[in-house]
DNA sequence: ACAAAAGTGTTGTGCGTACACCCATGC
DNA sequence: GCATGGGTGTACGCACAACACTTTTGT
């Protein structure tokens, strides 16, 4: 056990890449940091690690502190080590990408944060190496979408196909067919049909979806193959 | 910067999942710990992640000193951080896979690591989650081998088609049609054929290949399909 | 009536998959 | 001459890709 004594120590944080998607397009949520170095530059949020928690725990415990939300879709992304990556001290950064819903109950809470929905294609100078990062995690969402169907996460509990697609085009940055679209993930019998449609982006309007939890669970698991 | 100075520090270390392939199938490299906890049991190699190196650094530290290589393929796997995944402390470790090509030039080195090649369809117990970090690594490489060359990393400068298969069939554990592998690996110029005969496992004997160095830079970045 | 978005089928093509026989050589 | 592994070609089916018109309804 003495080994372990003489060893170096480090500070790590976690950072965190948070996705979330509306009508406007793929938003990323950002802070103005509020401590030195960088006081009010564009910044991912992020903390630093506690000896009582786990690294995930210590994701969740930043997510959570930012967004007020518990549950929140959070995956380990990378690992960020190089020596003066933070210019405040040798930090070493595991960062994790959320996906989450936006809706109005928490942007109170981001507010009080100083965070903004910022869009992907419109993204500020940022500290650090965090437009790495953030280019890491849009990079895996991409790789992602096709396999799993994390595309749900960021949707309403009832959303429609159009929106669906309008989500996978804002993340895979190209238009879609739609009729290719609609019948390869309705063949999947991932989604049920809603009685009830979505007058508010058309004068017909868009039958409601909700996606059907087992399949949900089963396709993240066993994968699927999306080549849209 | 006074704020970075109340935060806890860990102890950050990196462990390395190297595998090679030779005759025998896919090969893992194991060493007996030579320290408490669990002294004598085998294990990944690791060591403790320096004030003054970078992670990357560490784990390119740690392989040379495992195997005397200065040029491995190497790269970064996921990042181990529960509270007590070590009982002698709270550590967390960082993993890598490495890829290398088993030759006889360095099994001197890894002998007086105590370090030994065990084949993955034989894995022994290891100590604390290293069997995790290989599972991950394992899968890691499952995948990787469909869209890019890794596979060449593990194989000598010259090898035949009938070993690349090998190779493949190792990673991906079941057998592949001989002639849609030749078909599909050739027409991506990917190889060029040497003059030369390996008679050593059949009388016919097989062409030597080696890969293009152009070409298969551009794979490692642009990737492949490889849906064998 | 017209604008605006939702919804619907078919066809071609390329790729993966399955499959059986001849070749070269050492013994 | 025979055993062993190396090397070769084809036919089928499926899934992706391309493409245009009708429906609904609010204004």
């Amino acid at each position: 056990m003495s080994f372990y004594r003489e060893q170096d120590k480090h500070y790590v944080a976690v950072d965190c890449i948070v996705f979330g998607f509306n009508e406007d397009g793929l938003k990323l949520l950002l802070i103005k940091r509020q401590m030195d170095p960088f006081k009010n530059h564009w910044s991912l949020m992020g903390g630093f690690v506690k000896e009582s928690e786990s690294i995930d725990d210590a994701a969740k415990r930043i997510t959570l502190s930012l967004t007020g939300l518990e549950q929140v879709y959070l995956e380990q992304l990378y690992t960020f080590g190089d020596i003066n990556r933070d210019p405040g001290g040798r930090i070493i950064s595991v960062a994790y990408y959320a996906l989450i819903k936006i809706n109005d109950s928490f942007q109170e809470i981001l507010e009080n944060n100083g965070a903004h929905w910022i869009s992907v294609n419109n993204i500020p100078p940022l500290i650090f190496d965090h437009e790495q990062m953030v280019d890491t995690a849009l990079n895996k969402i991409r790789k992602r979408c096709r396999t799993q169907p994390i595309g749900f996460e960021l949707l309403p509990e009832k959303f429609t196909i159009p929106q669906l697609q309008l989500l996978y085009e804002a993340i895979l940055m190209h238009p879609l067919d739609k009729r290719n679209f609609r019948k390869k993930i309705l063949e999947m019998n991932l989604l049920d049909k809603l009685n009830e449609k979505d007058r508010s982006s058309s004068k017909k309007g868009a039958f409601y979806y909700r996606f059907n939890p087992e399949k949900y669970k089963d396709f993240t698991l066993q994968g699927f193959s999306f080549e849209v």
